[in-house]
This record gives C-alpha cells, structure tokens and sequence, in this order.
DNA sequence: CTGTTAGCGCTTTCAG
DNA sequence: CTGAAAGCGCTAACAG
C-alpha cells in the first residue's frame, strides 16, 4: 500500500480510504490512486486488516462430514450467504479433522464467528463455552442444552405430520417406525409427527445408518409384526429398508410402502417417497444470523432464549408409497 | 503474550520461543510459561502471526460444486491431509461464489495455497497465471494449458479399458459409448480406454448430466442402433440410462448392461457397475502435493514439465452388467 | 479534503 | 539462556 501510496502521490492514509470509503476523498485523487491499484493489480493484505480491526471476513461451518450430501447442502447455503456479503468460509469436518481444530480457528481470530453443526455432545459443551465470547449460530439440530444459541433448524415436526397424514390418506392403518437416534431432537420430533397419524405404531430406534434401516426392518419381519407401511427417520435408513424388502421378496409400493426423511439425490434416484428439508435454505439462514450476530457484537446485549428458527419442509410423493393393499 | 509475559514473569520473547521452539529455553522457564498459557487457555493470534512470517496455515480449496459428492470426497480428502499437517482449508465452490474470489483469497495473503478442480477455462487461465507467484496445484482434470502446475488426476484411461475389458469378457461386441463432454481430458481418455476393447463403438457425446444420458440414449434407441450394452462417461448419465431404458421397458442387465464411472453413493444404491475413482485419496495427493510446494517456496527453483500423477482406480462390477444375451 | 503517527500481536535480529 | 526493540501492512485517531 506504501507502494501505491507513492506512486500515486498521496499518504497511505488516502489510499486506505479509497478503499474503505471511510471518509471523503476527492473524486480526483480517488481516480488516480484507483488507476495505480488497478495497474499494479493490488491486494490488500488480509493479514494486517485483520490485525488492526480484529475481524477478518472469514467464518467457519463445522459439519459432522462433508461427503453427506445433506451437510454438502447446507454448507453450499453457508457458503451462498456468505458470499452474498462478502465473506470467505472455512469448511471444517469434525470427522477428518482434529477434535477442536475449529474452535482454536475462532479463539485464535482466524474466523469472526462460526456456524456450528456437529453433534458430538463433547463439542458441543465447548461450543456452548465459547459462544458466551464469540458469535456461534446452530443450525440442523438444537442443542438441548443451549437456548440462549441462535439456532435455526428444519420444521421436523411437520415433517413428520406431512408423513403420517401421507401414510394415513392412502389407507395405512398399521405402520411400522425405524427411527433414529433418541437422542436428536429431530429425530424425536419426527417420530411425534409421524405418530399424531399413528399412534399405536412401534418405534424402533436405530442410527440414521442404512444397515441400521435394514437390520431393524428385518427384524420386525421374523418376528411376525404386521404392518402396511415403513416410515424410517431418514433416506438412509429407507435405503436399507428397502433393501431388506427386496430381499424378502416384498413389494414396494405395492404390498409395502415405504418412506425416508431428508430427500437427499439416493432418494430421487431411488424414486423414494420423503420429506424435502431444504438444507441450502438452512445454511443460507444460519449464515445470515450469524452475520447478524457479528455485526451487532459491538452492541454485545445478552441475548435472551429464544425459540429456534423453523425451516419449512415440504412432502415429496414419489414411487414407494401406495394405497394400502390390505386395510387392516 | 505481552499477558502471559508479564505472569510469567519472562518476556514476549521467551513466550514465542517457547511456543515455535525456534531456540533452546531453559525448562524451568519453559515450564512455568506453559503452566500459564494453560491456565489463561491462552491462543495466539493468527493474524499477527501471519502478517510478521507470510504464512497463516490455510489452504484453499477450489471446486466446482461441492454438493456433487464426488467433490465433497476429494474436499475431505484435502481436509485430511491438511489436518494432518496442522492446516485449516478454505473450500470455494466456483457455483456459489464471486468469481474470482478464491483469486483474492490467494493475493491477500489468507491462504498459503491453492488446489484448484474448476473446469471454467477463463478461470483456469487466470489460475495459470497465479501459479507463477503462488503455490498452486490442480486435481481432478489436467489443465491442458498448463503442465508446469503440479497435477494429480484419476488414471482415466485404465478405468476405461477396465470397462471395456468387462463388458468383452461378458461377450459383448456391439457397446455404444455415451461420453461427457470431449473438452475434457478425463472424458476422452475413458473413451480411448473402452474403445481399446470396442474400437468401432459409436460415441455420443453429452455433458455428464442425467438428463443427456436420458436425452442420447433415448435417440440412439430411435434410430435403430443395435448394440447390447452403454458404457457412460458417469454415473450421473448411466442413471439417466437406466431411466430410459426402463421407460422402454428394456431390462437392465439382462437385454441390456449400462456402466458408469465414479462409484458415486447413487452407483452404490442402484447398484451399479461403474469404476471407482479414489476422490478422497486424490484430496489427500493433490493436498499434500500442495504442502511440498510450499514448503519449498522459499527455493523457488523453476518447475520443469512434469507429467500428472495418476491415482489408480478399481473396476466395481454390480448389478447392471451381465452376459451378453445376443452375441452379435 | 489530506497527512502524520501510533499501534494491532507477533517474530526475530541484535545485544547481553 | 534471555530481553529490548524493530517492524510486518493496515486503520483510525488526531491534527492540519
């Protein structure tokens, strides 16, 4: 910038404002110093911004694992909103990366804030820790034990309904839950949705893993469980029901249906009946509260608790639902 | 530090030292200056770091799409090794963000590094011409413009004599290829490699979409072509293959065999013949590729030619190649 | 409207 | 083995 700054023939002062457009500079030597920074292709140094005004448009996205599609999505929505405001992303995934590599990029000021997404319940107390000084927003799934953490997730309540109300209107009567983790509110929730329609039905819990889907479904196949209907607690899981299915010579749609959560692209190409959570949507609005958050930490109000922001979700019909065969 | 120093009771400069270990401190001094870092869970921050030597830990990385989850695998291939070696990784999806804006990421000074995977030819031409200053290293596609930039790329060529091994084997004669786009290093030498063991096969050429799949094997169909099998360009096209032939109530593998490339999570769940492409390993390549360069910077002895370093790939045979039922 | 100057927090000579 | 001091490139008072 001293460079520029000489050759332009005014202070680095001048120069520093151009750029910022902090204060007024005179169109004049605005234009001069602009042509110099263009001929010689200037970058300011990120580094000694940063230094000087301690933020350096930088954010984290910490996700579970990068190769799930569904975490991909929403860091492609971090990333979208980010970009919109001119800000980088660093895309951290607890599964290849040391444990608390991210929040040392936080504390150590390589990022201004960080959307956090893991649900290692470990992390997750040192992200609680940490967001009492830095700007941290949850998305996907809410921390139990955070409520003060502007949080945004998917509507897997509704979701759920949507499911059941699906299930219900093609005259199931007898359906069969795999769920996943108790342990995730989503989870839970979904399952609350589902079973509004169904409220006998047994909930068999499992992992979100296909192998779980396809051992548990299995499993309520030998041991003589009658049911018209599999409402699984993700694609993955409806992946390895389906498979099961097939192997036992079951008919999907037609003497079972079958449903996942998520509409991940295995349940496009699979035909798979499911719930669309829109992750782009979610990473988008995640970004958007945290740079919020960021902007107003000079005005550093206690944030009070505040309910988690609903992503709508919407119902995809497609090939593995049907009319009940056999009303019970 | 200036904190530490004075607990500590030494100076800034015995803190640095005794964190980078750039000269000998006498344990007891070592110790004690630990004991407080620990105690005020004290990191340095990275900006200063970065602005005082030049270098700032980062890396990034530069894809096409990072929800196409074969960019996902290599990001967390990179992300691995960049772990390992004590880097964070800055991921820039082309689709998402301002153009260019990886370019800056670079010139300011942000990343050490850059592994680039676009495919846009104004944007390769303007990393060509960064890879002069900066450490750069492309992955995924060789730049045909550019063979002084170290590459790392899938071996293409035998993943598609594998196939075309294959399909022989299983007695075919008559094979149509339906290729991704021939701009592409990668798509062409599939082809070379299939048509080694089906040398007068007619070549379609699409985009790597589903939908041209779809669209070219649909007119192939129409005028009348005989042929007993489709070797696609990707996994995406054979699904769209497989829409097709389905729709035309041809039977996969039994009239017909389709083979894909990548091994994506779709050829999995559909179970389909494809090559598998190391991604994550390529990642790992091109990232630690990347990390050797940079750590030689300093001699910043000229690059002469050198050829790609091909990743080997595996023939993963499914569900949707069988016997050829009519022997031409 | 413009320039001078004092640091941001760290690393690293140069002196003990 | 340890300290003092000079910046890295930028921003933002504080003067003109």
């Amino acid at each position: 910038m001293q460079q520029i700054a000489r050759i332009a023939g005014v202070s680095v002062t001048t120069v520093s404002h151009v750029l910022s457009g902090n204060r007024p500079v005179s169109p004049r030597t605005a234009e001069r110093v602009h042509a110099v920074i263009q001929q010689y292709d200037y970058v300011p140094v990120s580094a000694a911004r940063r230094l000087k005004n301690g933020r350096g448009g930088l954010i984290a996205l910490v996700v579970p694992d990068l190769t799930v599609s569904y975490f991909a999505h929403v860091a492609k929505g971090v990333e979208r909103a980010a970009d919109a405001a001119g800000l980088g992303v660093i895309v951290c995934s607890v599964s290849t990366n040391a444990p608390r590599r991210h929040l040392d990029l936080v504390r150590d000021g390589t990022v201004d804030g960080i959307v956090h997404l893991s649900h290692d319940p470990q992390i997750d107390r040192e992200i609680v820790a940490l967001s009492a000084d830095y700007p941290v927003v949850i998305a996907d799934e809410a921390l139990a034990t955070a409520t003060s953490i502007p949080t945004v997730t998917a509507d897997n309540l509704r979701g759920g309904r949507l499911l059941g109300e699906h299930l219900a209107e093609l005259g199931h009567r007898q359906a069969l839950i795999i769920a996943g983790p108790e342990s995730l509110g989503s989870s839970s929730l979904r399952v609350v949705g589902i079973r509004e329609s169904f409220p006998t039905a047994l909930v068999l819990r499992g992992d979100f893993t296909a192998e779980s889907g396809y051992r548990l479904v299995g499993e309520a196949l030998a041991s003589g469980l009658t049911f018209t209907c599999v409402a699984t607690g993700n694609d993955d899981q409806a992946l390895g029901v389906l498979r099961r299915l097939r192997e036992a010579g079951i008919d999907v749609p037609h003497e079972m249906s079958v449903t996942g959560f998520d509409d991940g692209i295995v349940a496009d190409a699979l035909g798979l009946t499911t719930v669309h959570q829109p992750a782009i949507e979610m990473g988008v609005r995640a970004c958007e509260l945290l740079i919020e958050l960021i902007d107003s930490a000079e005005t550093a109000e206690a944030r009070s608790d505040i309910p988690p922001e609903l992503i709508p979700v919407e119902l995809r019909v497609r090939r593995t639902t049907a009319r009940a065969s056999s009303p019970a």
